[in-house]
DNA sequence: ATAAAGCCTGTACTATACTACAGAGTCAAG
DNA sequence: CTTGACTCTGTAGTATAGTACAGGCTTTAT
């Protein structure tokens, strides 16, 4: 068990130290144990969090749906009712996302589509896409 | 062809009035005709691209990419390879976000089983499917 | 005709998610 | 053993995306 000093997390994560600071404050990240010189130590797999939380925020969620994400794993058993509710409402959340998204690549694709063969683009299927998608 | 006050525009759309002036000055919808009195005369199809931005914001795209996107429809045919161009790297932008939502969503359906089961859930298939996902 | 509701501009404030110091202590390579 | 890179706390500043007035004119319903 290899333990990292702030920045050589930063970096493999590909974030900056004080983000890392931030998610600490901000829950997202467990306060890592410390030297006696008060410098943190991080556990390896910090930095595969870090990423994660990276990625799932280029997803559309937000630092405290994320945090919603990650309790998932460690919340007692004794709740399981509850967190198959919460990923349930996860997946539909993710499902809708899937959905308008691929419409959109949809709508995008027939542009590159009219563009190739030259016709006329005057009509935004883009928006329409985007419109076609109201529940 | 009805023309519509911000307010309705405003109620139609499910957004606030403050937000349409918002858009109007970042350059996202159009700045609309206005009566002799300076209020603003909103075409119908204003509700439309308004609920466009609405939804392509829940997807995680900014209002600048937005601006992007609905500006592909605009711009003169004469840039065409452009437009191609600029589709095509939202297409696979698109679709990179499809492939970590399904693997999210499938971390997720694991999950809800293993509680369903009973089993323990002390590995975190969540997050592990985000990180399964590095490219 | 008058009052409530709506709209105008302009400015200021909020939440989210960082990002950047300041000032001081710590570590490690030569 | 020093010096430069790193870390600490704490506070302040930035970008994004709104949201909320203030003070004043306009519409509309009664």
């Amino acid at each position: 068990m290899e333990s990292l000093t702030i920045g050589k997390v930063a970096r493999l994560a590909e974030v900056g130290v004080e983000t890392i600071r931030f998610y600490e404050r901000k829950g997202l990240i467990d306060e890592p144990p410390r030297r006696e010189s008060g410098y943190r130590q991080y556990p390896e797999d910090t930095v595969h969090r870090l990423r994660s939380i990276r990625r799932a925020k280029e997803l559309g969620f937000t630092l405290k749906e994320i945090k919603e994400l990650l309790a998932l794993r460690i919340e007692p058993a004794t709740t399981c009712e509850d967190i198959r509710g919460r990923a349930e409402a996860k997946i539909s959340d993710i499902e809708q996302k899937i959905r308008t998204l691929k419409s959109m690549k949809e709508a995008l694709m027939k542009l590159t589509l009219a563009c190739r063969g030259r016709g006329p683009v005057s009509e935004c299927p883009v928006l329409e896409a985007m419109e076609s998608d109201e529940r």
